[in-house]
DNA sequence: CCAAGGTACTTGTTGCGTCAACTAAAGCGT
DNA sequence: ACGCTTTAGTTGACGCAACAAGTACCTTGG
């Protein structure tokens, strides 16, 4: 599948040698990397093939849903969703006004500053996130979790925190900061 | 960024413990599953980012171009094509009609099956592709391969083959099957 | 040798994400 | 009080992928 990452390491050998230069990988980095890529290719797929069937919500849509769900008075800021589920602001404005089209949440200015909006997590959309939660986990533990044993678990962790600090350096992606819910002025 | 997925961890444990129906995840868990979706969802778009920057392709474009360099004659069937790449037909099709209209591949009939299509690969498409695979496993060892010592690339490999086995069990994707390259007759 | 069914694509439609404006509201210096 | 810049969000156009239909060709049973 993929001699082109590798066929030609003998040549390279000859004037090549230091790491800077020497593009191509070995064979047990070669079988890593196209894995994880296979993974990083069919995991969303799979993931948001189950919510669509069980709840008609693309994973996407579920993560919005669920940050709402967990912040006070279930309400945030767009800025601050966008950050929560690694969006940009036109991505999340499109979504949000398709999920408020389906009375999903609801869109209000913010009071104390008349350029925020405040995304609300509607009762509606609380059944719906609450509903397709437990199906998404039972999927997470059929395509992962209960494949891998304790130790493999422990490893994906270290390996996929390694990987997000090259990935996303600035960590915007899964801050974990505590929510600064609605106006911090 | 998660509570959603094991808040109620407490509450289950009261009338569901078993696992077929207790769906939370535990701390360890939670921690491997969300880094490995955070990579899933970040790795495409970096991979998709450096070759577009570097190279005018998307990383499916890429990898359509890098099937068909390795294939004798640098030819493909649209299906045999579509089956190393992890696509549908008509994605695949559409792909490189565009290709097509940018000289990089050539289609032509098959001359022993009127119903199938050839993919050739041009001699741009060529140079393009081989001129574009250096970057592309410089950006693999930026942002996986040298951030993982040599135990982490083998604990990595294992637990993408085990993931593979879920995610893809009819192991279309990467079937490293030898090449069936043209009429099979 | 012809009809029925399957195979190998291609084409049109729809939906979503990105990019590039654009609007409106603060903040800030004078 | 007045512009100038920055921030927050929306909107519209365009590109790409998924799905569904359609077309052309092969194959198999009668």
């Amino acid at each position: 599948m993929a001699q082109h990452l590798d066929q030609h390491v003998d040549q390279i050998a000859d004037h090549a040698p230091d790491e800077a230069t020497a593009p191509w990988l070995t064979a047990d980095q070669l079988r890593a990397w196209l894995g994880l890529v296979s993974v990083a290719e069919l995991l969303p797929v799979r993931l948001d093939q189950q919510l669509q069937r069980d709840a008609g919500l693309t994973h996407f849509e579920y993560m919005v849903l669920a940050m709402l769900s967990e912040a006070p008075d279930r309400t945030l800021r767009m800025t601050m969703l966008a950050a929560r589920t690694d969006a940009t602001l036109p991505r999340l404005s499109h979504v949000v006004r398709r999920l408020e089209e389906r009375g999903l949440v609801a869109r209000s200015s913010c009071p104390s500053d008349g350029r925020a909006t405040n995304a609300t997590l509607s009762d509606e959309g609380y059944r719906v996130v609450v509903g397709a939660a437990p199906g998404h986990v039972r999927e997470a533990r059929r395509l992962v979790v209960d494949a891998l044993d304790a130790t493999q678990i422990a490893q994906l962790e270290a390996i996929t925190q390694r990987l997000l600090e090259r990935l996303d350096p600035d960590r915007r992606f899964c801050p974990d900061r505590p929510a600064t819910p609605d106006s911090p002025h």
